[in-house]
RNA sequence: GGCCCCGUCGUCUAGCGGCCCAGGACGCCGCCCUCUCAAGGCGGUAGCGCGAGUUCAAAUCUCGUCGGGGCUACCA
């Protein structure tokens, strides 16, 4: 928008600032990579800082759990600043704040929650400036606010958004430490950017409403406000911001699911921006070659996992049949597998692995697809084997698993002469080959939907084929 | 309530006054391929919220309107 902001020769510092949750939200992720592309692509640093403030909702292992999801995604340590914990700058925190008071910038203030509500009569009103100059001093029960002028307004650079005006009468003076001395979010964050020397600030939209008072103390306390950047908001099918109590966000969840990191970036580079031309697919160094800072949308975006699942799909079809099977390996072990670890073989699911790559969207869809293979007894599905095995289909299953049986101990064990056999089975009673396979198939794998029938076979043994065949026979 | 943001197919988006009776992708539907299911190929469905204005010309500019959302703590 502002080209002058997105000057291409600006020196580049950027921040991902997240407090740390418990989760790593798949917002957080979209807003890091965006910060992170940016800072590559323009040669820049970027800064991982903890914003753990809030001591009461803040637990220390939470910081890894950010950084090992940054590294997921791509994000390793190595090519950031930090973690450093916002917690550690409370001294330079407290000083900014005696900075504003000195200079007149805040004022101390006595007035409660309730005095304020029962003056103004208002809850939606804000703060009345009642102790604005009262010229009272530090003392219990009294936190500082900053006095916001009032007049004038407060206009708002953003690279994405253009020049937001704010109403600086609409703005009320608003606290910056507590009575107990700690410094709130606002100021702190302010002064740890100012610290950290941040040029551009790259966040979610929710932040746009505090950006004008965030300006001001820049100004307050002598320094040039960085350039902004506010993103647009992540929404579920509501169209509301994403949130941890109704939506399904924790990017731990997406990669338990067998989402993979590539795919999960990719996806979350295309929301909010687009790479020129017809593509979207693209490897990492090229998104974050072209990714550009002033070309991001300005309206929210829809996390839609069905696109998501198309992407991840596609990349996990692109991955070489060796990196794909070693890729398998936790979908395939404990606890995720549900058969005895000794009744795996790599060998085995090697042969079908290819047949398996173009089958799923998502690792974990991995396991049902070749279960059939290790699983003592095959993990029947009941509407299968209500749709091929009884009532009007028992008669002609059971004519073919027999037909089938009666050849398959004797034949050539390759799949195309296990092919042949059931073909033969279905030709005696009239069936064509996508008929007949099905009560072999569900016989076999417990199921009337998988691999390619005859390759399972093969894989599976002569043996297990034929015990399979006799056991469900004898159910029908 | 106040302040602020946003508004192109269902979804993510391309579009920056003529190249657009709007392009791509996902989804959905159909066809082909096919031992099931996928993958793949081909085709289809569907959109500029509305109203004024500016202009020879508007999805693109302006205003209004309607709709959606965010923020509104001595949380971050």
């Amino acid at each position: 928008m502002t080209t002058s902001l997105a000057d291409d020769s600006s020196p580049v510092r950027v921040r991902f600032a997240p407090s740390p949750t418990g989760m790593f939200h798949v917002g957080s992720a979209r807003s890091s990579l965006f910060n992170w592309a940016f800072a590559k692509q323009r040669g820049g640093a970027f800064v991982l800082r903890i914003e753990d403030t809030d001591a009461s909702r803040n637990r220390p292992e939470w910081t890894e759990g950010i950084v090992s999801a940054m590294a997921w995604l791509g994000m390793d340590a190595s090519g950031y600043e930090g973690p450093l914990l916002q917690s550690g700058n409370t001294v330079k925190h407290a000083d900014a704040a005696q900075q504003l008071l000195a200079k007149g910038h805040a004022y101390y203030c006595s007035c409660t929650r309730e005095e304020i509500i029962a003056r103004t009569g208002d809850q939606h009103r804000g703060y009345d400036g009642h102790c604005r100059d009262l010229g009272l001093g530090p003392g219990p029960g009294r936190a500082l606010r900053f006095r916001t002028p009032d007049e004038g307004a407060t206009v708002v650079s953003d690279v994405i958004r253009g020049e937001v005006r704010f109403d600086n009468a609409a703005i009320d003076d608003f606290p910056v430490m507590r009575a107990d001395g700690s410094v709130l979010f606002l100021l702190a964050n302010v002064v740890d950017d100012i610290d950290m020397a941040i040029s551009h600030v790259v966040r979610g939209e929710e932040h746009l409403p505090n950006t004008p008072k965030q300006q001001m103390m820049w100004q307050a306390l002598d320094h040039e406000p960085p350039v902004w950047a506010h993103l647009p908001l992540l929404v579920n099918e509501k169209r509301q911001k994403l949130s941890k109590r109704r939506d399904k966000v924790a990017l731990e969840d997406y990669k338990a699911e067998g989402y993979l990191a590539e795919a999960m970036r990719n996806y979350l580079m295309l929301l909010g921006w687009a790479p020129s031309g017809d593509r979207e697919i693209l490897p990492w160094p090229t998104l974050i070659e072209e990714f550009r800072l002033d070309e991001v949308n300005l309206s929210p975006a829809f996390f839609d996992v069905k696109k998501l699942r198309a992407i991840n799909g596609s990349y996990i079809r692109e991955l070489a049949v060796e990196e794909f099977i070693a890729r398998s390996e936790p979908w395939l072990t404990a606890p995720v597998a549900p058969w005895r670890p000794e009744a795996f073989s790599v060998q085995a699911y090697a042969q079908l692995a290819p047949l398996v790559q173009t089958r799923v969207a998502v690792m974990s869809e991995i396991t049902a697809n070749v279960d059939f293979l290790f699983l003592d007894e095959p993990d029947f599905d009941e509407a299968s084997w209500a749709k091929t095995m009884t009532g009007g289909a028992a008669g002609v299953a059971a004519g073919i698993i027999d037909a089938t049986l009666h050849s398959l101990g004797t034949v050539a064990w390759d799949a195309d002469s296990i092919r042949a056999c059931v073909e033969q089975a279905g030709a005696e009673f009239g069936l064509k080959l996508g008929k007949a396979q099905a009560p072999v198939r569900v016989a076999v794998t417990g199921r009337t939907t998988g691999l390619p029938l005859f390759e399972s076979l093969q894989v599976l043994g002569r043996d297990a084929a034929i015990s399979r065949l006799e056991a469900a026979r004898a159910r029908i």
